[in-house]
DNA sequence: ACCTGAACACCGTTCAAGT
DNA sequence: ACCTGAACACCGTTCAAGT
């Protein structure tokens, strides 16, 4: 019961350890556990405190605010995105497995969606190499530079919005038992059939990427086509 | 000073007051007011309660909890989407009418996107009512009953991604001084030269949408031909 | 340098007391 | 029914004191 556990607390005396307790690398792992865990509330400075053994004070040490541990935790989750296809695969393919892996990354973690989308990307962050990839990955591909980031925005949106999606309510549509709303009814059934155990909102996501990704392939040619004529 | 304009409070003498000084509209007005006005710090129940003049737990006679209040202003905001468009225009273009007026409404309050996307639909809101509209216009449309919700979800992740994407940091891609940031650095230097004043999220937002409804329009075709040859 | 302990300035919400 | 006033149970953050 007073063993030497990693997680075994008991009165710490005052003072400074002999060897540290936290790191940055630990409170941003473990907040984003406990973020997955107990959801959005439940999910504060003191809750990581508490998992970790120490004084909420005692963050402080190695962290400079909330908003800094939210930057740890995007760091994260963007590590996980898949960037592996750019300059190798055909820019389309390398763009989707990016896309498909950005919605599971955040997907996973419903909680941080919302949290991580509104924030700004911090200087020196991976998240901006990981912009730098895929911004390098199209322009050799061929797009224009001054067209680049309207692609990488326009798919973006779709993806966070695509997340959000995941992440709500399963039921979102359920008209349950109100009368005046009868074509929701009809099409809540309809669907309910011809499921069959699959999750709705990943098919309208492959659906949606799907139509995307060939309304940019034929803009690109046309850019192409445009140029040449020149 | 201590005139009797609207805003005066001074000291009201404890007790139920001759005329209610609040409502649920008033409430939510405010709290939407203030939250364009200061953002998501700030908005508070006490912060409503003070441009109210009066005490915060007096809120609490008009509405449950904060989250009664962010329903409320979902409401207020779901108010002004263009559902004209259904039953009169063909549905693409009511579709397009409806995806502009909602991405707009959210976009002028951008701190309202994170809080209400989350946020699930409240029973008998004029949320649900709106979705109603919607899927009964492309319903009418031809739209297959099971697949309604699917073209929705798409077309609304990306209404909402783009949102986000108008309320982000407007040099949100700004590699600023970072020298590994190249690529980054010649598509910044590359869009603003092209810009010349336009917002590069309108731009993402237009072409975006463009994509997705010439690929509905495409997918409906198929369905249909589908169908007849049945 | 890195922890504890106490404090500060906040929250949302409840509830008795007043009219 | 609908307000005030006081209180409760929380937050994130700061800072002196300790090793």
């Amino acid at each position: 019961m007073s063993g030497r556990g990693t997680n075994v607390q008991h009165h710490r005396a005052a003072g400074r350890p002999s060897v540290a307790v936290l790191s940055r690398g630990l409170i941003f792992e473990t907040a984003l556990r406990l973020l997955d865990e107990r959801g959005e509330n439940g999910f504060g400075m003191r809750e990581i405190a508490r998992a970790l053994g120490v004084r909420p004070s005692a963050l402080y040490n190695h962290v400079r605010s909330k908003e800094d541990v939210l930057d740890g935790i995007r760091d994260l989750i963007v590590a996980r995105f898949d960037l592996s296809g750019f300059g190798v695969l055909p820019w389309d393919e390398a763009l989707a497995q990016w896309a498909r892996s950005y919605m599971g990354s955040f997907a996973a973690h419903p909680p941080t969606i919302a949290m991580l989308a509104v924030q700004p990307v911090a200087q020196g962050s991976r998240t901006s190499l990981m912009y730098e990839a895929v911004t390098a990955g199209l322009m050799d591909a061929g797009w224009p530079a001054d067209r680049v980031f309207e692609v990488i925005v326009g798919l973006e949106s779709f993806i966070i919005g695509s997340a959000f999606d995941q992440a709500a309510p399963q039921d979102m549509f359920d008209p349950s038992d109100d009368a005046g709303l009868s074509a929701m009814r009809r099409a809540y059934d309809a669907r309910e059939q011809s499921l069959e155990g699959e999750r709705p909102s990943s098919r309208a996501f492959e659906r949606g990427l799907r139509v995307m990704l060939s309304g940019l392939r034929a803009e690109l040619a046309q850019l192409n086509r445009d140029t040449d004529a020149d």
